[in-house]
DNA sequence: CGTCCTGGTAGTATTACCAGGACGGTGCCATACT
């Protein structure tokens, strides 16, 4: 593009910002995403919340030559979002479609997108398992498709929330608009899942830097399940409010909130267990800043933009990094100085390591792969299958994306699911099988990585931009382990090793666990996310001269 | 993988112990019932 197109194109988002949404200033990585979403380009942000991700979508949509759909896992989430638009004379319409409206309500929703009154339509990907959905989206001819929120296709896809597995169907079946994919959180391991799972096309990647030095890091390790319990309720106590506590299950969520309570505190619990009304007050309660500490499941957060949130505490090792930096991010959104305590005990991993999910046996694999070859003269769509099968939508939803990621099945462009020549459905489950198997390993070595986390001896925020792939020279001076050098080793530090034989970033191949990337160097240890083995740590200096070990893989061209 | 609860047994104390089993997190949607 000339020079003249990038000012003309920097210059209309300009415009647009401040007519339609009376915004001033864009930041130079809003800008930046902007015009890449403006110029047709598939896009992937990861930028802090806070920071004005969704502007990055409703600036370009009101200047985009169609309507533009968003994905967005919560509906309480497409609704804050709804209202935070603009009302002006230029404003751009907005509808949500989901199960809360009634039919009618939906109808009016739809025809308010499709005559252009609406220009945003949020929708959460289980609407788009419907085919009727998605032929009214085909109709309407969207310029964009925005998935917010995308960590959640590495995170829920592939159990939870299967239906955010088949939003690159989705995408492909509505004329495959432009993606934007928005994250505040993602590793580039989980980047690259993103960017691969929606089947985006070289995307232009936006990434805004994961420091937070105003949130000091600290972890305690204990034996002792009532010394933890203690620890975690006098440090809720004690450090200024408001703040959030992390339990691992409700239970000890009300446990630990009547605790606090019992102490004068304003404390109360949130999970997914209560009710809908309840957690609604739960949460404006603590918006509008009348609670002193909200004890909670990982249910709450998506949707907390409270900048003076004082701490987060965890008192439980929560399930990832991933988890983790996106829950301590929660506090010190107004750069005054806040606090992360992770209070973890080594018995913490089994109940992580449980949560994994299982995949899905051989038998329901081999059932589902049947019953798609069962059609093969004329495809089923997934409700046929569903009926077919007497599997739930989430089960038969999981084998089938599976069967496909194993490319024993494959999406049509309407919906149907064929079976792929030459697979007979017991090779099909062995295949589907051996890839649910390979992310089961996967996500236990993030529990791994969480507890190499909890439990490293070097500069925590090190450790923590090293896992998000953002070099970082320690120290920091404000994480507890910093601090502890400080105290007992006034020497200077060793010089760093010379430039490493391997980088961030380099693909290696090692012997048992064949080939993978690595993610960070801390002195002589680098960790590498192998491809089928998940995370592992391993020590250069073992590995000097053990070329039949590890060895680097040159780039291909 | 750990924790908590239940029920049985031991064995005579009104409680201690053990084995076995259930349970543990995230939300959408559709459906059945008031």
């Amino acid at each position: 593009m000339t020079d003249e197109g990038r000012t003309s194109t920097a210059q209309r988002l300009r415009r647009a910002a401040a007519e339609v949404f009376g915004w001033d200033r864009l930041t130079p990585e809003q800008e930046q995403a902007m015009a890449a979403v403006l110029d047709g380009h598939d896009t992937l942000v990861v930028m802090p919340t806070g920071s004005g991700k969704s502007a990055v979508y409703q600036v370009p949509g009101v200047l985009l030559d169609g309507p533009v759909v968003i994905v967005s896992p919560l509906i309480a989430l497409q609704r804050d979002q709804i209202a935070g638009l603009p009302d002006g004379a230029h404003a751009p319409g907005a509808v949500a479609v989901n199960s809360a409206l009634t039919a009618a309500g939906a109808e009016d929703a739809w025809t308010a997108f499709e005559r252009g009154e609406a220009r945003f339509l949020y929708l959460s990907p289980e609407q788009l398992a419907k085919d009727e959905t998605v032929e009214r989206l085909a109709a309407a001819r969207p310029a964009l498709f925005v998935v917010d929120e995308a960590q959640c296709v590495s995170s829920w896809g592939h159990d939870f929330r299967p239906d955010y597995l088949r939003l690159e169907q989705a995408v492909r079946r509505v004329g495959r608009p432009p993606l934007l994919a928005l994250t505040a959180t993602a590793a580039p391991p989980v980047r690259d899942e993103i960017a691969g799972r929606l089947g985006m096309r070289r995307p232009r990647r936006i990434v805004a830097s994961f420091d937070r030095p105003n949130i000091r890091l600290e972890a305690r390790r204990f034996l002792d399940e009532d010394e933890r319990r203690r620890a975690v309720v006098e440090r809720a106590a004690a450090e200024p409010k408001p703040g959030i506590v992390y339990a691992a299950t409700r239970k000890d969520t009300e446990e630990y909130a009547a605790e606090l309570a019992a102490l004068g505190l304003t404390a109360v619990a949130y999970h997914a267990g209560l009710r809908g009304a309840e957690r609604a007050r739960v949460h404006d309660a603590f918006l509008a800043g009348e609670t002193d500490v909200v004890v909670a499941t990982t249910a709450f957060g998506m949707g907390i933009d409270k900048e003076d949130v004082r701490f987060v505490l965890h008192a439980a090792l929560p399930g990832s990094l991933d988890a983790y930096y996106q829950e301590i991010g929660r506090c010190g959104r107004d750069g005054a100085p806040a606090l992360a305590v992770l209070h973890h005990r080594a018995e913490d991993t089994g109940m992580r390591r449980y949560f994994v999910t299982r995949a899905p046996d051989h038998d329901t694999l081999t059932e589902v792969a049947g019953a798609v070859q069962d059609h093969a003269d004329d495809p089923a769509g997934l409700d046929r299958l569903r009926r077919d099968t007497g599997l739930s939508h989430r089960r038969l939803t999981t084998a089938v994306n599976l069967l496909e990621e194993a490319g024993a099945v494959s999406t049509g462009s309407g919906g149907e699911v064929r079976p792929e020549p030459g697979t007979p459905p017991g090779a099909a489950a062995d295949r589907a099988g051996q890839a649910a198997e390979d992310h089961r390993r996967t996500d236990r070595t993030r529990v791994e990585m969480a507890r190499a986390y909890a439990e490293t001896t070097g500069c925590r925020r090190r450790f923590l931009l090293g896992y998000f792939g953002e070099p970082y020279e320690p120290p920091c001076g404000t994480c507890d382990r910093c601090e502890a050098r400080a105290d007992e080793d006034p020497a200077p530090r060793p010089a760093r090793p010379a430039a490493s034989a391997c980088p961030v970033g380099t693909r290696v191949r090692h012997a048992e666990w064949g080939e993978g990337t690595v993610l960070s160097e801390d002195g002589d240890r680098i960790t590498v996310l192998f491809d089928r083995a998940g995370y592992r740590t391993l020590s250069l200096a073992a590995l000097s001269g053990r070329e039949d070990l590890l060895v680097v893989v040159p780039p291909e061209e």
